[in-house]
RNA sequence: GGGCGCGUAGCUCAGCGGGAGAGCACUCGGCUUACACCCGAGCGGUCGCAGGUUCGAUCCCUGCCGCGCCCA
């Protein structure tokens, strides 16, 4: 094992560079088995499944948020004591998988027929080895912590046994069926499809009106697919359609065929869309189809599997679909049978998700899954909080889609994958066959042809990886899985079949306790990502840049629940900033003497710094608790951020310069650093893993941030002390109104400036004059000290008077432009005030605290313009 | 066509009944002994439009306009 020992204090470097450190930190983690699930280990479990990517994937910005999302999860639990496990995998893909391949030969000119079923899975498996799972090395890159002695695939013998015991299963139950039906058929890949295998967007076609029939017995329809006329068997009008009613039960000639075809009513058209009358094609629409079944209409196909013309009895027979349906309307145009036509007519066609071919749907004898029970099953199960979804708001649509969800259509002509373990018999027999069965044999019989849809077997995920059907101390240990975290985008893909699967094979547990459902990642203009674009972001370009951390912070920030999310190079620089910034602080603090196992000063002896630093990090660290707990990423990112940067750098660490040059609170400020970094590091760790461990290693001594504890409400025992953090806000109020004047006045923070702070005591403050001196470059009064200016500051006990020698005249004319801008502001908040205050119904029956608040801005509003009018007048004239 | 969601600073987004916020961008000044991937100060908004409820509405209700998503 080659360990990398982490940097010592003294080796931290002066920059971070995460591109040097990152690889061998990771594999450090790795080799120390700190991923490695234990069920043995007597620690309630914590687990995750990934949602298997493609064997053909690699890392976009949609992985690298599932990833990210799913690392603090499970590194937070694994520092909270659980036995955390991410398991990792990767579904086989049926069709990308396929088609890669089938590309690949296609350069020499060959297909998959040239090699036979059992050579050319072969040549994909030997892919597979050789290019395949590249997103596994990337998933490193951005320091996933799985484990990696668990990693999965589809298609693995374990996991093809559970496929193979589930199809049994519900075959047996009945749940699983073979028919003839109309799907989704896309003719480049030749296989059936389900209904979210199939992306539905717009394109320019056309709306054809047709005449069927001649004289009285004429009527009009319209398609935007003219070639399916050839297969009619039909016309369909609504019953109660006056329109219609001397043609119920006739026969017209369909035109081009010549076959008379009978006009027959039903209830499913709708008599005011268009003529109000329909063609029916039942082999090539499934509204048509069912209408066929309805009247027992013939239901001839005249397309092949590419998409030909076939079998139509026409001259058309040979032609694609698309030189079909021009030649089929120019015939129908020269035969006077076009009523009107509409083109461009725009409309929304279905492609395959895979190729974007535009699926034909086609009769086809296919196998199916029953999902009314299962999918009820799931339904029921969110319905009684077994399993929740997370935003709330989206529970709907899972119930939309569960309750109104087609059967699945599970079979695929394809090669790679699981191939239905179904035998047919010489007389019709049909045996489904369980992984520990003997498949028939004999004379006539022979195995399905077809693969099962690769979703069936990713339907299995959160149990079968854990060694389903068997009873493993990995499924007792990890099934239920506790979050799955997915995109909303695919809810119905991962969860609705995950959901019927888990639910139907572990007696009714649901895979999952909580599912968390994050938006998509769009460019900075907030628009989708994609390749035709050429918006998109390679997440490993953003980490070669700036580091994982990096885009990790970006993510982690932007990810409100279930609403998308911006995302830019700009941002990720930001984060990286951070990332500096930390490293900077930290680094600061230790070489300050920063020391975590030093013990907190007694409360009387910490200073107001102390005391509030301390406050807000228990505050802070309650809050990112919560938060974390209840999946709000962004929220819990922007607090650590928030502290970090604008309270623990720009005011703590400035107010502590001060208090270690001082011996009587240096101790004590050292043991405030520790601990405030000590702290602050873990709570980042789970956001920020590389940077958070370099420092947290280098601060503590520690073994690894990966298994430190994680910061509970012991560790900031400090109870927020409200008037000292009253006193830290009020000297900020004076050093920012301070530095406001030298800025306006136009005094460089080089230029010496003598003041004098009167008041000071006066309000409490007085501990603080060096602080103040020191944030705002004032010296202390010297002999000759004659002020120029005044700084009056407003603050809680009275008001402090800030005045400075200028060494020379102040610019009036800025001076003033300050005032009245402190002057209009108040007069404002006067004005609104009074307004309300005027209002007797207000004063009535708002509540007395709320009145009571305006009151006092009232009071305060009226000081500051009294004080600022005295101000301006005392100027001079200028 | 049905359902859902969103319109808040130039951009991306929080906030969601009583004083308009963040990051980035922008302006001005600074290489101040952790950090120029930085520090300090600042500019910037009739909170889509119109009604209603309320003492009070960016926030609740209704309608309209615009945008997006899902399903037909």
């Amino acid at each position: 094992m080659t360990d990398t020992l982490p940097p010592r204090t003294a080796d931290l470097p002066a920059k971070w560079n995460p591109g040097e450190v990152e690889g061998g930190m990771y594999q450090r983690w790795v080799d120390r088995g700190y991923f490695e699930g234990d069920p043995a280990s007597g620690k309630p479990p914590f687990s995750i499944v990934i949602p298997p990517p493609n064997v053909t994937g690699s890392l976009h910005l949609g992985h690298a948020m599932d990833h990210t999302l799913i690392d603090i999860l499970t590194r937070r639990r694994r520092m909270q004591g659980y036995d955390a496990l991410w398991l990792p995998g990767m579904d086989h893909a049926g069709i990308a998988t396929q088609n890669v391949v089938e590309k690949q030969l296609a350069t020499d000119g060959k297909t998959r027929h040239d090699f036979g079923r059992d050579q050319f899975v072969d040549k994909v498996w030997d892919w597979k080895a050789e290019s395949g799972g590249s997103i596994l090395g990337q998933m490193r890159r951005l320091g996933d912590g799985v484990d990696w002695s668990r990693e999965r695939f589809t298609l693995d013998e374990g996991l093809s046994r559970a496929v193979q015991t589930m199809f049994k299963r519900l075959f047996d139950d009945d749940l699983i069926y073979r028919a003839e039906r109309i799907i989704n058929w896309c003719p480049r890949c030749h296989t059936a499809l389900s209904d979210i295998e199939v992306d539905h967007h717009d394109d320019e076609g056309e709306l054809v009106s047709i005449r069927y029939g001649d004289g009285e017995d004429s009527i009009v329809v319209a398609t935007t697919r003219v070639e399916t006329m050839l297969g009619d068997t039909g016309v369909a009008v609504h019953p109660d359609d006056e329109r219609y009613q001397h043609l119920i039960g006739r026969e017209i000639e369909l035109p081009l065929v010549g076959r008379r075809i009978p006009v027959v009513a039903d209830e499913h058209v709708d008599p005011s869309f268009g003529t109000g009358a329909v063609k029916v094609t039942p082999a090539h629409d499934p509204n048509d189809f069912e209408i066929g079944q309805r009247h027992n209409l013939p239901m001839p196909s005249i397309l092949d599997d590419s998409g030909v013309v076939t079998n139509s009895g026409t001259r058309f027979d040979g032609l694609d679909r698309f030189a079909a349906r021009e030649a089929v309307r120019e015939e129908l145009r020269a035969q006077g049978r076009i009523v009107a036509e509409k083109r461009p007519y725009v409309h929304a066609v279905g492609h395959c998700s895979r190729c974007d071919t535009v699926v034909e749907p086609r009769l086809s004898l296919q196998w199916f899954v029953r999902v009314a029970p299962l999918a009820k099953a799931a339904g029921d199960a969110v319905r009684d909080g077994r399993t929740t979804i997370h935003p709330k708001e989206l529970e709907k649509r899972f119930f939309d889609w569960v309750d109104n969800m087609h059967d699945w259509t599970i079979s695929r002509q394809l090669w790679w994958g699981h191939r239905i373990p179904v035998w047919y018999g010489p007389n019709g027999e049909v045996v489904a066959v369980g992984p520990d069965e003997e498949p028939p044999s004999g004379e006539g019989w022979h195995q399905d042809e077809d693969v099962l849809d690769t979703w069936f077997s990713s339907g299995l995920w959160p149990f079968s990886t854990f060694g389903w059907p068997e009873d493993t101390a990995d499924l007792r240990q990890y099934y239920p899985t506790s979050v799955l975290v997915t995109g909303y985008d695919i809810l119905f893909f991962w969860v609705v079949r995950m959901m019927m699967f888990g639910l139907y094979a572990m007696d009714g547990r649901p895979p999952f306790e909580h599912v968390v459902l994050h938006g998509l990642i769009r460019d900075q203009f907030g628009k989708k990502m994609s390749k035709s674009k050429g918006n998109t972001i390679d997440p490993l370009a953003l980490i070669d840049e700036f580091g994982a951390d990096a885009l990790r912070f970006t993510i982690a920030r932007g990810a409100n629940p279930g609403s998308d999310m911006s995302l830019s190079t700009e941002w990720v620089a930001g984060s990286r900033n951070f990332t500096t910034k930390l490293w900077n602080a930290a680094r600061f603090a230790m070489s300050n003497g920063a020391d975590p196992t030093a013990p907190l000063p007694d409360e009387s002896r910490r200073t107001d710094a102390d005391r509030w630093i301390l406050g807000r990090l228990a505050e802070v660290r309650e809050e990112t608790d919560a938060l974390l707990e209840d999946f709000q990423f962004s929220k819990a990112t922007e607090g650590l951020y928030h502290f970090t940067w604008d309270e623990l750098c720009d005011w703590y660490l400035e107010l502590a310069k001060p208090q270690l040059a001082d011996e009587a609170t240096a101790e004590g400020t050292r043991a405030v650093l520790g601990h405030v970094f000590d702290t602050l590091l873990r709570l980042l760790h789970p956001i920020t893993p590389f940077v958070t461990e370099a420092l947290w290693t280098g601060l503590t001594g520690g073994e690894s941030a990966v298994i430190a504890p994680w910061p509970t409400a012991e560790d900031t025992g400090a109870r927020p002390d409200e008037a000292a953090a009253g006193r830290v806000e009020a000297i900020q109020k004076l050093i920012t109104e301070v530095r406001r004047f030298r800025t306006e006045q136009g005094l460089p923070d080089k230029r010496s400036v003598a003041a004098k702070l009167v008041g000071l005591d006066e309000v409490g403050l007085g501990g603080h004059r060096k602080a103040v001196a020191f944030l705002t470059r004032l010296d202390a009064p010297g002999d000759e000290f004659a002020p120029t200016a005044t700084v009056e500051v407003a603050l809680a006990g009275g008001t402090v008077h800030v005045e400075l020698d200028t060494s020379g005249a102040i610019d009036v004319a800025a001076e003033r432009a300050r005032l009245g801008r402190d002057l209009a502001a108040a007069q404002k908040e006067l004005e609104q005030a009074d307004k309300k205050l005027g209002n007797p119904k207000f004063t009535e029956k708002a509540p007395a605290n709320v009145v009571e608040g305006i009151r006092a801005r009232r009071e305060v509003a009226l000081a500051d313009i009294e004080r600022v009018t005295a101000r301006l007048a005392a100027l001079p004239a200028s």
